[in-house]
DNA sequence: GCATAAACGAGACGGTACGTCAGGTCTTTAA
DNA sequence: TTAAAGACCTGACGTACCGTCTCGTTTATGC
């Protein structure tokens, strides 16, 4: 989706003539997010724009992505942040997985990002693939893990679709920061509530009995 | 948002002038649906285009809805059916629901509206909030009601919060359906699943213990 | 090119239904001078706008005239009045007429109109001719059949072409009231000037002698 | 009104940026002759048809002029070729200066030009005043020019309006190149005639008594 | 050290779609 | 039947970006 040059520093080949201008690069990203900052909506964020914005030519945005679209989830890709996965037990560990996808979905930073790349990426195919293998399918793995540990542990049914218990972990707290709004992640205690929940199950006595 | 033609149809005032043309609206509405099942990407859905497959002047389409985003919302809350929740049991119904997501988000005819609506709704926020109002709300309204009654009658826990229970059983799949992949939807037995695994819980043995 | 409705009033048929409204068509009138004089210029004049500022549906407009620009051949060619052909001797007529051509271009109220057919006309061969026809070719016949009265009568030349000794006297008045400033209209005494200056000729004493 | 690159060629700033194509420009002049001698009337040249007959885009055109009638009477005032103002007598200048013009309004491929601008330029004061600043000025003051000479040299009437005798000697063939038919410009012997009908009068022998 | 080669900013290029406006026609209800 | 109102289809308007392509300049390397 992106050049190599930059992640490739290592190739063999000598790459004659000028490099690649780290400062435009950033550039670049600072300018798409000083724009979106300043109220500025997804389709009004252009190409050119962002070139104007960066003091930077419309080639140079070209010769590293092409089109907006790889260049929003080439954003995205770089704030991805790996996991906290290391606390003890995996209640802790989805608490926290849960928790960081909630402080995410808060970040003024990163949710213009993450909103947009899922907005837009159902455009195109080629797109929507390189998001669901760079940033969705992570951290789907990672709950997958997760949820993998907690049957092995006893902490987690053993009898259910490691996907399906994956999903309804991870499904309620991403609609709630992608399709729904910010107002419903503002509980400081969400995950615990969610992840306790889903654990006990929402049966009251009737079903219980 | 949309026009107010069909829903104040009980207007006192005479209306002069032409009417609008019933036949018009019909078509744009064709249009769209053909276009897109004829491979039609998102940002290649055009007004332009609409309107001539529409045979239609593209004014025509402007006096209905002020932009492309306002259209689709418009069709989608146009294809919301009433839920059919007349089940017995609570679990039932809620099994139903959720199976009735699941079927929409895997009918052709649906499915590329719901996405393209809640792809392109973050563009601009009036849209958003019309979004939100006409579609969403109305869905997590019947999933509240819903959980209220299972608490009543004793099948829900009553100790939690009520949007959060409805969050928790109508998140995954709304992730499912219009996040991922299509093919997580496909196991006809998936609406069961979720439903009883959820009341049940997902703690294992030790959790349980 | 205009419709005989109005003035073939005393026709036999008794024209049935609701006879066409004299109101309308003067509202039609007062709202291009209107607009005119307000500072629209000729492109800026649509029908639209005018039936908007007369009050009035577009098709009642287009019931009488088939365009723009037939509306206003009309409305010139009901201003025009007759020649003050009375004086007594032929100089005194030649003066007169080029004086009343004088004051026309002068007159506010006129010279838009008369600027806009004159430009205008050039777009279609049949308003060209229906402007030459009803307005161009009854000045030149009034010019010409002064000329011929000035030849009989001896205070002309009779060896020149009529139609050329009718456009020296014609052109230069019509050139500075139609392709030139206002300004170059103002001296009261420009008939007489002109009208002796072309009887006696401008050659100077090497082309006399 | 027009870009000055062509004619600021020595202009010192280096024009960054790519340059513009001096073909494009071409391809537009070419288009537009092409246009209206294939029969389109002035108002049926539209900027969009322009475009398509010269393989160009849109914004080329309006990068170059504000407007249609801008780039009109661009045209008008590059066909302008210096007067062939170098005979020996006065009025063999004089009527080298009328046979000009006559060719000119006889021309084929000048005149719809000529008529055009001149038609039009009274929708704009701005248009209409670059129009004659460029085009009837020059003439004007070629006139003017010529008439101050035969002053000095005697062969015209040292007791007239310079501005006036100019007005009568151009008046009639501007009049008949511009408002009326084309049939009255075919006399080969025209200018001559003119000329010399001005020179000695119109007046007959009762007025020259 | 000096040519080579690529990247740089700028901006013009041919296009496409935008959203608006007006043209001229047609279909309502009211007079 | 005409009037007003206003919707209809058509098509041009002038603008904004698209993604590509010159320009002249700058900046690294490699002969």
């Amino acid at each position: 989706m992106t050049t190599d040059t930059t992640t490739a520093s290592d190739c063999a080949a000598p790459r004659r003539g000028r490099p690649r201008s780290e400062a435009a690069e950033q550039a670049i990203f600072a300018a798409v997010e000083e724009l979106m900052a300043g109220g500025t909506s997804l389709p009004e964020l252009t190409i050119e724009g962002i070139a104007a914005a960066a003091g930077v030519g419309k080639a140079t945005i070209y010769r590293r992505w092409p089109n907006k679209e790889a260049l929003l989830v080439d954003m995205v890709s770089r704030m991805e942040e790996p996991l906290p996965s290391t606390t003890g037990s995996v209640r802790g560990d989805l608490v926290a997985m849960i928790e960081y996808m909630r402080l995410r979905g808060l970040a003024k930073r990163s949710r213009w990002v993450l909103k947009a790349a899922l907005g837009q990426m159902h455009s195109s195919p080629e797109l929507h693939a390189a998001y669901r293998e760079r940033v969705i399918k992570p951290r789907r793995q990672a709950a997958r893990e997760l949820v993998r540990r907690g049957i092995e542990e006893g902490e987690l049914r053993s009898d259910l679709d490691e996907d399906l218990v994956g999903d309804l972990l991870v499904g309620p707290i991403l609609a709630r920061s992608v399709l729904w709004d910010d107002s419903d992640l503002e509980d400081p205690a969400l995950a615990v509530k969610m992840v306790d929940a889903l654990l006990q199950g929402l049966g009251g006595p009737a079903a219980r009995g």
